[in-house]
DNA sequence: GCCAACGTTGGC
DNA sequence: GCCAACGTTGGC
């Protein structure tokens, strides 16, 4: 199993969103960035673990836990005209854009927040911790998701 | 292929 | 609002 980081502006689409869906499901649709497409089409698998950090807040911070529940697929919105996400150059046939639908597993309460993340020493090399990182969908090592759970006070089986 | 200009991200 | 870092675009 693999971990990850995505991140919203909560401003549009919260943990909070994510978790009163009907069935806390939603399609990780919109993502225009080469990488983190990579890491959606080739190596999210369904299982896999995902912090959902808030961003470009009045304090960002990692909200909740969401768990990938369908691995990549076509992104639709890059096929419709009237999207803001649309892209001519995606095709249905050859399409370039992908999502993976994620749900709300559970939520962090209060928010961890992007400061304490930044006191740890265990989190030193975390990619969201980068100085310039704006990569919307990161990896994330096994050792610095299990450092995040402790500061969390989140006890995993 | 280079690189300047531009638009966006996102912390502060 | 500021501004550094980044990705993309397009002229050459």
């Amino acid at each position: 199993m693999a971990y990850w980081l995505f991140k919203s502006e909560p401003i549009s689409y919260s943990f909070a969103s994510l978790a009163s869906e009907p069935d806390r499901t939603t399609s990780w649709e919109g993502v225009r960035n080469f990488q983190a497409r990579n890491f959606l089409r080739d190596e999210m698998r369904v299982g896999d673990k995902v912090l959902f950090y808030h961003s470009n807040t009045e304090t960002p911070g990692i909200a909740g836990i969401a768990e990938v529940v369908e691995a990549g697929s076509p992104d639709p919105t890059a096929f419709e005209p009237g999207s803001k996400y649309f892209d001519p150059k995606s095709r249905p046939e050859k399409p370039t854009w992908y999502q993976v639908k994620i749900r709300a597993v559970r939520a962090v309460e209060p928010l961890l927040p992007l400061s304490k993340l930044r006191e740890s020493d265990e989190l030193k090399g975390l990619e969201l911790l980068r100085k310039g990182s704006r990569l919307s969908v990161q990896s994330v090592a096994p050792e610095h998701w299990r450092s995040v759970m402790r500061l969390a006070g989140i006890e995993e089986e």
